[in-house]
RNA sequence: GACCCCAUCGUCUAGCGGUUAGGACAUCACCCUUUCACGGUGGUAACACGAGUUCGAGUCUCGUUGGGGUCGCCA
């Protein structure tokens, strides 16, 4: 079956990891039955709408490689795509569901947003809407004196509501406890629970897919498309991402979108991969996934009910494979850009790019690790003293003499010549490669670690530099 | 509070009545090695609890506990 899934966001700022992912899911169902994805979007609330979010959106979904077979840029035979432009279509469904039974008019005013806070009395009743008793007549006579009005829903229905969930299986929620919820709202405009019946109807989906927090009012969509005499779609409900056990992932807590993750270092690929198998696996022990394998992978039923806690320290790994799959000038060609946020010092830069690459794990690493090239630290002459390596500052006086001199005569300046070289060096003055080489590498970085040896770093910092760290080195020790 | 959902290593998960409960991240040890990484090998680590069904339960049923969600003229 060729399904139709929509991806529905609305635009109210950054691209969520949790709704990436439930997008993620409906162009993968759509792909992997051939069928189409589609993108809409739900600015029916203009209090909330935000400049230049839908533009994220775009740019989000395109650099990931989720393209859409329609949309509002591109069009489609089902448009318009924005909801704020189908306003008239909606009013057109609310008065005929009225005139239906599925709906009536209500004129109580709208409730106090900060109403008393902790309502008294505990037990919540459903809302007993007095217009509901309304004659249709006495109804349309208000509206034409020009009284402001909703359209509400009715639910008259007594008994269980049931309904199959592809995820969660089939639920069951007794009419008694749906509330008759607002379906268009005073400014004409409709809530999400009728835009997206409506819309899902009219489009033509055939799976809807959205987190399980629409599963308790899913049974007053089946209301509505049912006093329509229409079909209710597939219903694919996903598990929440979690920030922790208690927590939803939000923007709202300081949590990472995915364009934070992106400034961040992170590659979309590998955040991509890695919230796919937030919620889902495909069975066996891959988990490597591009997004055309994911597409040839997918199914449904191996999506998973329960909520997944979002952990970054995984993706951190999975960004690392990301990096170390990269050709060496993909990886250079992308960490020029984070060069020149931190490196102002010329450097051999394809060398740097050859050493970082195996280390680094999201391209935000680099700048820890390439500090000392732009600056030597202050440090402590006992970084010179290694049991393994046989130092400490006396012999580090001893190599780093000899070194000089030898530096000076090194016409090819990289990694592999200097690394022979000292080689050479050390055998010829029975010396162990290490308390050379790991004198030298505190000379030229001031740092118990580096990343890359001394040779390496040598290479990178150029002769110049290299014999000038050694000198001030050696007149430090000496000092 | 009512209703709905969820429950396997710290985390993501496999498991669909009989398994030494598997993999990945993290962590620890060792190997490799010019430090650090990368890579390799090995280790620690889980079925929330209680009944029941069954010859046999992580797997099925019920309950308890814990967590989440819904109860907006937000989506």
């Amino acid at each position: 079956m060729k399904a139709r899934t929509r991806f529905a966001p609305s635009p109210t700022g950054y691209m969520h990891i949790g709704n990436l992912r439930t997008a993620l899911y409906e162009y993968l169902i759509a792909r992997s039955t051939g069928g189409a994805f589609l993108l809409r979007i739900e600015d029916t609330d203009q209090k909330r709408y935000v400049e230049g979010a839908t533009d994220i959106i775009y740019s989000t979904l395109k650099t990931v490689g989720m393209n859409w077979d329609e949309g509002p840029d591109i069009g489609g035979a089902y448009g318009p795509y924005v909801q704020s432009e189908r306003k008239a279509i909606y009013a057109e469904y609310a008065h005929k569901l009225v005139e239906l039974g599925g709906a009536h008019y209500c004129f109580c005013a709208a409730r106090e947003e900060n109403a008393d806070e902790e309502e008294e009395n505990a037990v919540p009743s459903k809302f007993q809407d007095p217009c509901k008793k309304l004659s249709l007549e006495e109804a349309r006579a208000r509206i034409a004196a020009g009284e402001p009005y909703t359209v509400r829903q009715t639910i008259n229905k007594q008994g269980k509501s049931r309904f199959h969930d592809e995820v969660y299986g089939d639920i069951e929620i007794d009419y008694d406890d749906l509330d008759e919820g607002v379906l268009l709202k005073t400014d004409g405009f409709p809530t999400y629970n009728f835009a997206n019946v409506v819309d899902d109807h009219l489009m033509a989906i055939t799976h809807v897919v959205r987190g399980n927090e629409y599963i308790s009012s899913t049974p007053k969509y089946n209301l509505i498309y049912e006093a329509f005499g229409w079909t209710p779609p597939v219903y694919v409900h996903v598990p929440q991402v979690m920030k922790d056990a208690q927590h939803k992932l939000s923007k709202r807590n300081g949590d990472a979108s995915f364009q934070d993750l992106v400034a961040k270092g992170y590659l979309p690929a590998a955040v991509l991969n890695y919230i796919a198998l937030l919620g889902w696996n495909p069975g066996d022990e891959r988990e490597i996934f591009s997004l055309e394998e994911l597409e040839k992978a997918f199914t449904i039923e191996r999506l998973n009910r329960s909520p997944a806690i979002f952990d970054i320290v995984k993706l951190t790994w999975m960004n690392g494979c990301y990096i170390r799959a990269l050709t060496p000038e993909e990886f250079h060609r992308q960490a020029l850009p984070w060069y020149g946020k931190c490196l102002t010092r010329s450097l051999n830069l394809e060398m740097l790019s050859k050493v970082l690459q195996p280390r680094v794990e999201t391209f935000a690493d680099i700048a820890r690790e390439t500090d000392f090239l732009e600056q030597m630290p202050d440090y402590e002459l006992a970084l010179y003293d290694n049991k393994k390596m046989k130092t400490d500052a006396s012999v580090a006086v001893r190599v780093l003499k000899l070194a000089a001199d030898m530096l000076l005569g090194i016409a090819d300046w990289d990694n592999d010549s200097l690394f022979a070289s000292l080689k050479e060096l050390a055998a010829a003055n029975g010396l162990k490669n290490g308390q050379l080489l790991y004198p030298l590498r505190i000379a030229l970085s001031g740092k118990e670690t580096t990343a890359g040896g001394a040779t390496e770093i040598a290479a990178v910092l150029g002769k110049e530099e290299t014999i000038a760290r050694v000198k001030a080195a050696l007149a430090k020790l000496e000092a």
